[in-house]
DNA sequence: GCTTGGCACTCTGCAGGCCGGAGTGCCAAG
DNA sequence: CTTGGCACTCCGGCCTGCAGAGTGCCAAGC
C-alpha cells in the first residue's frame, strides 16, 4: 500500500502538471508544495509511484507525468470535486434563464459547459424514454394523410406524416385525438403502448386500419426519438490541446463528429452520479488521450439526459466536476420550471 | 493586360500549388505543364504577375504562391466547374434518398458535403422566408395555456407556448384554428401578417384579447425562425489545413461556432448562382486564410436556403465547385419530391 | 529503516555554424 | 521577345557544443 506522503506527492505531481504541461522533477514538487522532505525523499517515492504505474517519465532524466492509472487515483481517493463560486453560479443562472425554448436551454448549457470549463462540451436532448406525454395532436392535411404531433413534458415536439389505408372523416378524427388524449396526457412513454392497445375497438371496422396505422405510427415515435440527439460546442477549446497537434486533434473531432460514438459514451457512464472515464477507460481510439466527465440531469429526481465535457486527460478534475455538477443541477431546475 | 500565356502560367502556379502546398518555381513549371519556353521566360512572366500582385513569395528566393488576387482570377477567368463523374453522381443520390425527414436530409447532405470535398461543409436549414404554411395548429394545453404549432411547406414545424391573458373555450379556439388554416394555409409567410389582421373582428369583445396574443405569437414565430438555423459538419478536415496548426485552426473553430458569423457569410452570397469569397474577402478576421464556395438551393426554381463548404484558400476551386453545385442540385430534388 | 546530501550520468533543448539546393534577377546574345 | 548563363540570396537540414534539469545510487546521519 502507498504511504500518506506517497499519496501526498502523486496529488502534488498531478496538480502540477496540470498547471504547467510540463513533466514535473523532484525538486520544484519539494519548493512549490511544502512537502517537508528533501527532493532525495522525493525521488525514492516517486520510483515507488512509477513502479506501481501511477506515474511515468517521458524520457530518461526528464520529469513525471501522471498516468492514465495515476489520474484515476487521483480522482477516486485524493481530490474533491470543487464547488463553483458563487458568482459563478449567478452567471450560470442568469445565462439559463433566458432561454426560451428546449432548443434554446440545450444550446445555452452547451456554451455555458464548454466556456466554464474550456473545453468540449456535449449535451443530450432530454430523453423521451422517461418523460411523460403532454399532448398528442392530429393534423388531417389531406383526406389521407396526416401529421402527427407529439409533445413531451420537457417541450420536445416530434412531427411524423401519416398515409392512411383509407380517408378518414374529420368527426372520426377528432373522436380519436380526445380518446387519444385523455388515455396518454400525463402518461410515461413507457406505459403508452399497453393504455392504446384496445382503442381501434371503440371505432367502426372501416375506421381501424387507419387507426391502427395511426397508433402504429405513434408508437414508432417514441421508440425511434429515443435514440437521443445531442448538441457539442467548444471544439475551438480542442486548440489548447498540446503542442503536437494534428496527431491528437484529429480523431477527436471525428469522434465528436460521429453522434453514435458520443452517445454511446454518455451511456456507458453512470445514471446517477457523475462518471469520470480517463484516457484508455473510452473505448474509442481517438479519444485515448481524453477524459470525459459526464453526469446525468433531470426535470425531477430521475435523470432524464447527460451532459458532460471532453477534454485532455491533463485537466483540472475538481474544477470540471464542479462545473458539470452545477451546470447540470442548474438545467434540470430550468427544465422542471418549464 | 495580361497576355494569354501569363494567364497561362498563373494557371500553372495555381494549379501546382494547390496540389503540392509548396512555393513553386520557374523550373518545375515548364517541367509539369508544357508551357513550350524556357524558364527563364517563365521568370519574366512571373515578375510581371508578382508586379501585378497575382502571385508573392514567401522569401526571396522562394518559389511563388498564389495570393489572393491571383485565385480570384483564377476562379473567374481562369478555371471551369468540375462536374462530377456519374458514380460520385450516383452514389450522391443514393445518399441522399435514404433520408427519412428534414432533419435527415440536412445532416446527410453536411455529411455528403464534407465527405467529398474534405472540407467544412455548412448547410443552411430551408428558410421559413420563401416558406408557404402547410398548416397552423392550436392546441389548448390548459384554461389559459396555449401551444401553436406552425407546420410549413418544407416539413419544418415550430411550435411556441402562449399565455392567455383570458380563458378560451374549446368552441372559440375551434373556430379560430379553423378560421386561420382556411387563411392561410398555402400562402406565403410575408403574406400571412395581411391576411389575418382583421381575425379579432370576428370574435366576441371577451376574446379578443387572446386572440391577438395568439396572432401575435404567430407573426413573432414566421419572422424570428426567419433566423436560419444550420448544421456543419467535417470539422476534422480542418487539421488537412496546413502545418503551422493552432494559429490557422483556432479562428476558423471560433468562427464555425458563431452560428451569426456563418449565416452573415451565407448571407451575404448571391442569391442565384454560385458564389466564392476568397480569403480577405470574407469579412470575419478568423476566415481569411480560408475561402467560402457557397450557393442556393431549393425545391423549386428559387432558393430557400444555402449551403456550401468552407477550406483553406489553397484548394481545388473547380472540384469544391463541382461537388457543391451537384449536392444543392439533388438536395432540391429531394426537397420537392417530399 | 527512513531520510538526506552528494555526485556522476543522461537526456533535452537551444544556439551557432556550415553546406547544399532551389530559386531568383539581371544581362547580353540570338 | 526569348533564351542561356551566372552571381546572389535564402531556407532547411545537419552537426556540434553547451547549459540545465532531472535522475539513480550510495554512503552517512538520525
Amino acid at each position: 500500500m502507498l504511504s500518506e506522503r506517497r499519496l501526498e506527492v502523486l496529488r502534488a505531481i498531478v496538480q502540477d502538471y496540470v498547471g504547467t504541461e510540463e513533466p514535473v522533477g523532484s525538486k520544484v514538487l519539494t519548493e512549490r508544495h511544502n512537502l517537508k522532505v528533501s527532493p532525495a525523499t522525493v525521488r525514492n517515492d516517486m520510483a515507488a509511484l512509477e513502479d506501481e504505474g501511477y506515474i511515468a517519465q517521458p524520457h530518461t532524466s526528464a520529469g513525471r507525468i501522471p498516468t492514465d492509472k495515476g489520474y484515476r487515483l487521483f480522482v477516486d481517493k485524493l481530490a474533491g470535486v470543487k464547488p463553483l463560486s458563487s458568482p459563478e453560479r449567478r452567471a450560470i443562472q442568469n445565462f439559463l434563464d433566458g432561454a426560451v425554448d428546449l432548443d434554446d436551454v440545450v444550446g445555452r448549457t452547451v456554451r455555458l459547459l464548454a466556456q466554464l470549463t474550456r473545453q468540449v462540451a456535449v449535451v443530450q436532448y432530454p430523453s423521451l424514454t422517461r418523460s411523460t406525454v403532454r399532448h398528442v395532436e392530429l393534423l388531417g392535411l389531406a383526406p389521407a394523410r396526416l401529421m402527427l404531433v407529439l409533445i413531451t413534458d420537457t417541450g420536445r415536439v416530434e412531427q411524423r406524416l401519416i398515409d392512411c389505408p383509407a380517408p378518414i372523416g374529420e368527426t372520426v378524427l377528432a373522436d380519436l385525438r380526445a380518446r387519444l388524449n385523455s388515455r396518454v396526457v400525463g402518461q410515461r412513454f413507457t406505459e403508452v403502448p399497453s393504455l392504446v392497445q384496445d382503442l381501434p375497438e371503440a371505432f367502426d371496422a372501416d375506421d381501424r386500419a387507419t387507426i391502427s396505422t395511426v397508433l402504429a405510427t405513434l408508437l414508432e415515435t417514441l421508440v425511434e426519438e429515443t435514440e437521443e440527439r445531442l448538441m457539442i460546442g467548444g471544439t475551438a477549446n480542442l486548440t489548447r490541446f498540446g503542442h503536437d497537434f494534428p496527431l491528437t486533434i484529429r480523431p477527436v473531432l471525428e469522434a465528436l463528429e460521429e453522434q453514435v460514438v458520443l452517445l454511446k459514451l454518455l451511456g456507458e457512464a453512470k445514471d446517477s452520479g457523475m462518471t469520470v472515464r480517463i484516457g484508455h477507460e473510452n473505448q474509442h481510439e481517438g479519444l485515448s488521450s481524453t477524459s470525459v466527465v459526464s453526469v446525468g440531469y433531470g426535470s425531477g429526481d430521475e435523470a432524464v439526459a447527460k451532459l458532460g465535457v471532453v477534454g485532455p486527460t491533463r485537466m483540472d478534475y475538481p474544477g470540471t466536476m464542479g462545473a458539470v455538477r452545477a451546470v447540470a443541477r442548474y438545467v434540470g431546475q430550468i427544465l422542471a420550471e418549464s
